[in-house]
DNA sequence: CTTCCTGTAACTATATGAATTACTGTGATT
DNA sequence: AATCACAGTAATTCATATAGTTACAGGAAG
């Protein structure tokens, strides 16, 4: 498949309502700066509200977080746009009159799930505080560079 | 993108070289426990051979483990299937000209690879010789049940 | 030399995600 | 209240990843 960029972009949404919090945040303004359309800018805003991680006002373009950064964590968000996928998927169609195949979807459903939630661990504990502080140092970074 | 078997299809296979050691393994008994086509076999084993993990021989039936199955951690095998494919997906094209754009993905890199390093080292710690084992167990359970 | 099988390439079918188009309805401005 | 800007969302199209299928060359084993 294509692989999904919902994950990512809605970060990269959440920190633009941040730091860009003064300006006059339309959806083809986000949009600009993920650079894709204002239509999945719209559909990823209204996971996001759903989840209750911003707020947004019908017919003005006024979308704002709903919690402050550090209270907003990677799971939360990874929750909202991707939730319902494993990370790992089982073959849900085995044969069953196979000692193999008629248990292997147990067994693996237990390692899968360690696996993941070990995965998801670490994005509980990184919050958009971490990743916007380390968007405005990266571009510090480049700032300090001499310019050409 | 239609999800991927192809990891959880490698561990049945190899599974089933184990415990069907005895029999005549052909890609088609293997693909009737699997239920999937004798070429998905075929193209799951030529990446298991590639990485190591099973010698086969052109033209004749005998697919074989190439080392003990307590050497074949979940991790191998992923690699030898998936591994080119990142757990999470940076999205590549933001535009360079916004503070978010321009540094999202350098940061979100770190913090991606570290949540897939949590759930790799998950991975690596589980070997075939546990699936094996209790795919048994399951296996046990079933038959110690009445039947109907 | 015939049969069974692997290894692959080429093609088709299907599923998912993103982009596009189009529309409804809200809010703000005058 | 009329108009304009914009959110919300459904429906459609387009792109791509995977799996399934067909086809065939070549090895193994009788």
């Amino acid at each position: 498949m294509r692989v999904s960029t919902r994950f990512s972009d809605s970060i990269h949404l959440l920190a633009f309502l941040n730091i860009y919090a003064d300006q006059h945040l339309t959806s083809d303004l986000i949009a600009s700066s993920i650079e894709t359309s204002p239509v999945v800018v719209r559909r990823l805003m209204g996971k996001l509200r759903q989840a209750g991680l911003i707020t947004t006002t019908p017919g003005s373009a006024q979308p704002a977080l709903a919690k402050p950064l550090a209270q907003i964590s990677l799971l939360q968000i990874f929750y909202a746009v991707e939730g319902d996928k494993p990370l790992f998927a089982v073959d849900p169609k085995t044969n069953p009159e196979c000692i193999v195949g008629g248990n292997i979807q147990t067994v693996l459903q237990q390692y899968y799930q360690d696996a993941q939630t070990a995965a998801e661990a670490r994005l509980a504990r990184t919050s958009m505080q971490d990743i916007v502080d380390n968007i405005l140092v990266e571009q510090a970074k480049k700032e300090a560079l001499p310019h050409n």
